[in-house]
DNA sequence: CAGTAATCGAGACGGTACGTCTGGTCTTCGG
DNA sequence: CCGAAGACCAGACGTACCGTCTCGATTACTG
């Protein structure tokens, strides 16, 4: 909801700024972001099957054609919806220890993908994916490569420091450490404290010979 | 396909066998599995979206009623279809070695969840489970559990044969082991060579001290 | 899922009589009647721009896909409205003398053509055949003829009684007769009282010698 | 079409005569022009339905935006667009002869109404003023009074030259004479040849008895 | 010779209704 | 009682036009 209110709330802001509703020159930032919104918020209160065009409409008091002019479907919509969201609700931290950022992204990661209003939308999108082959290749190139690479972020930084191995293979480790919380949100659906990411971070340290902590 | 021929082309089976209609005597297992077949075939044919209600009536030769009498959604149907093919489509085979079983199931796994039929349904429950809670909860009860436990029973043999270290957490083991290629096949949709599952899996048995392989 | 629905709560009405809502042995007449009465009512407040397969749908408490199986457009619609009322409102007397009934008619028919609520379906009707022939052949055929035949009744039964001239083209002499009115009501708009229909009357009993008033 | 060609052409009409595209100072009469050929043409073309602001704006390469500043409705446009053409397509002549005018006369104006270009606008304005009574009173004053003027014309000079018994009302005479003819093409939609007008045209004479021709 | 005022093409906007599709419910009849 | 058939209410779908608006360019008068 802050996403609104950051430009509804004109007041005086700039001179003359924004304040069109769709012209030649573009269109009209207010209704995207009642949009984005909209779809958002219907997302989290009624889960996916109460997104539909027509509830964004009203809810953002946009006309059903201004979503289709710029949106081809609902899961498109959700879409840029997370893509403007997201940032905010998952920051990469680097302390410059590997161990320290991996357990502290880990749990941000954790919580990111398990309760956080963007990460609902990251569900529902991923669901789509498996739905909808071509919104999967869409949704892949459009959010998720660059959620890979966050995910990457941290072992990249460490590789560079040396604090690993050269020639590691970062997209296989980075794979294989964060799929299994991955997994453990969109599969089992089990929680997944700070115990169980602490788990797959020590056995990726483990694995590389970087500490021998008996968590047990 | 095989499923409805089995009954469909009663010939000579019996004497009156099974031959009801529907009646008094109970259900009629002709339309049950000419809906679980319909089902089936749409998903595979039309993907998740072309999978309706009515499709699989007029598919199936049936009443919506005598849909909707046994099943209240459609992915109910798709949860009965997927129960009465996962067995035919996932076996566990048991050499008494755990890497060779271990390469094995994984490799199978992998072709069941990313190439099968029964797989296809698997990933489209799986999706609707994101976008439904509730259907969630009956997803795992009645499905998913079943899976799990058929993943972790190559290791819970070569624990019982004492080739894995006691006290060991299976359930963690497994999910740690499995959730990189469930991950890879619902979230990167990147291809799971068996390059891949074995890697997973020598990664898993260096863990463990079990052998050294040199990757490659 | 249980859907809220609303039945008319007919209480013990009749025995067992029309009380289906619709099922394999054909429609159901309440529907059916709503609609027609919405229709129509809605032409009469607010005009023919008014009446919509929506407002129709919402006014008649019906689904539209119910409107959209048994009629084709909203003139379709109102078509069957019209059938249903034109008897009660336009009914043709028969004293037995062709000055009086001929009198009679059109005062009747003027008041019908001007003042009546099946009247201003009839103009609706009239119009939309302006602009849609495929339409106005419809229209004719279900409509019109009938209405001709009505408005050629008197002067038949007076030729029946040998009161005209035999091997008179009784079609175009009625054509001749009432096509003033008509013009008048759907072209000029002046009002069409008694003064106007008997002078027309007049004229044509003049034209036959019938009687030959000095109508001023 | 002819219209727009007309102005269209402007070669070395005048020195730099209406060129303007719209300034201060006035519209533009080619935007005027090609405005209501493009409605007259799409009502040809496609029927009355056919005829919508946004097909005219994008016929005529033209804003919708400068249509609205000239006309309200598109049955505004096309009143214009009648209002330009009727006087090209129904001219009065004049021979001195009240039969022979009169046969002439309802010959052209049949023509006109069932056959011509403007004669369909006119239908279709017509058939638009039942629909909506506001729109009925603004047609009649801006185009129907001049239409039953030119109706009444020949009657009007016969008169003038004693050829019509004196104190007749022309109107009502009018009406008479030509109602049946609208009567006809208006609702019953039969074919309107000259033996139909002529027939009507003796009816009258013979009325007041200028002739007594032996019907048939 | 700038400034101003009205026009024009363009097209985004909030809406309404369209005609279609699917979801679930209900009723009737045959077996 | 079950199953086939299919009519029913409900409501979302994506499209077409409606009438309003804002914009930048153009053009003739006005000061």
């Amino acid at each position: 909801m802050a996403r609104a209110t950051r430009t509804a709330g004109t007041g005086g802001t700039g001179p003359s700024a924004t304040r069109h509703h769709g012209n030649r020159h573009g269109r009209s930032e207010q209704a995207r972001l009642a949009v984005l919104n909209a779809a958002d918020d219907l997302l989290v209160e009624k889960g996916f099957a109460g997104v539909t065009m027509e509830g964004i409409a009203t809810r953002a008091g946009v006309a059903k054609q201004t979503i289709y002019r710029w949106w081809s479907t609902k899961t498109d919509v959700l879409m840029d919806a997370f893509l403007q969201d997201v940032a905010e609700d998952l920051a990469v931290r680097d302390s410059g220890d590997l161990p320290v950022d991996l357990r502290a992204y880990l749990r941000d990661l954790a919580w990111f993908l398990s309760a956080s209003d963007s990460g609902a939308v990251f569900r529902a999108l991923i669901a789509q994916a498996q739905h909808d082959p071509a919104f999967a290749q869409d949704f892949r190139s459009r959010c998720l490569d660059q959620q890979r690479r966050r995910d990457r972020r941290t072992l990249e930084r460490a590789a560079e420091r040396g604090e690993l191995p050269p020639g590691l293979d970062l997209v296989a480790e980075a794979d294989q450490l964060m799929g299994p919380l991955y997994y453990r949100v969109l599969v089992t659906g089990e929680p997944v404290g700070q115990d169980f990411t602490d788990r797959l971070v020590d056995a990726f340290l483990h694995r590389h010979g970087l500490t021998a902590p008996a968590t047990g």
